[in-house]
DNA sequence: AATCATTAGTTGAACCTTCAACTGACATCA
DNA sequence: TGATGTCAGTTGAAGGTTCAACTAATGATT
């Protein structure tokens, strides 16, 4: 390793605010999920991704994917909403390796409880301090940063 | 709460974005620290703040605060890395409740062995896919943003 | 000086994620 | 059809964070 380029003033002040960001903003979005639904922001998108999919159930694998988890979390993650009433599991009739996370009528009900305040939340964190241009400036901005972190855009293109 | 303000097209972009970054940069950073130096990102920050203090040394309360942690977590991990010799403590003169973390010789060389190729990681993951002018209006978003989420702008004060 | 509240820090249990090892099902190819 | 490799998922242990309860020292109030 040659002298390192240390970081420019303009540029360590853009870090450390998107520290702040990545430590400060997930912690307030899940502060209010568990407060107001008790979940999780990681089972909270975990049951919505489901409520979203057609017949309320995808297989584990692709949840994962889906939700940037391991497939060893999502197994434990899974278990845990089961016994909570919340998904239940079901066979894969293409595959015999795959099973299905299915997502029971108290899921349902209770994503659709959540969503409202959980929005409220983004929006409150997010979206009511920005202008319209400073949020295209954001968002451009953390697309190029994407396309080294997440080339294939797994993550950005699911409905929310 | 009255029906919800649902995100428009352009928010949603925005937000999932925002949301991949907070996911994946984090994980990427702390993917090369640990390893490069065997330490965690929150680990590094640590020994980090403690080598540019005076005396190399800070009183928990106040690392806490700097590295937004827990004084709880920060027990925990200051007793490990107390273990591994890289921190030690001592007793504040002014106050008998504070106790000082102090950087030893052998953690000073650690952090200076760890720091090139953490900011190396930084340039990649950020500053090199972003131009000048994309790197500016991502810095005025999260400004904001941290507005509501850090008024006091506690962690964007501190040097890297 | 005695009391009461607050601040600094520690500790152990509970909880969650990670990691590695494992089972079972499918695919490939001889 | 048998052997081998890969994919889907599970499990239990290990490691880190959180939470609540605790000790000890300081500050404030009388």
């Amino acid at each position: 390793m040659t002298t390192p380029r240390w970081l420019s003033d303009d540029e360590l002040t853009a870090w450390l605010r998107l520290r702040a960001v990545t430590m400060l903003l997930p912690a307030a979005i899940d502060g209010q999920l568990k407060r107001d639904s008790g979940l999780t922001e990681f089972e909270y998108y975990v049951l919505a991704m489901l409520s979203d999919a057609s017949d309320r159930r995808l297989t584990l694998s692709d949840l994962a994917s889906r939700t940037n988890s391991s497939l060893s979390r999502l197994s434990h993650v899974v278990r845990r909403l089961g016994e909570a009433g919340w998904v239940t599991k079901a066979t894969c009739p293409d595959d015999g390796r795959s099973t299905f996370a299915v997502l029971t009528d108290a899921g349902m009900a209770l994503v659709e409880s959540a969503a409202p305040g959980h929005v409220e939340e983004v929006r409150r964190r997010v979206f009511d301090t920005l202008s319209d241009a400073e949020r295209e400036g954001l968002s451009v901005a953390l697309e190029r940063i994407l396309s080294t972190l997440d080339p294939a855009h797994h993550l950005t293109r699911d409905i929310d």
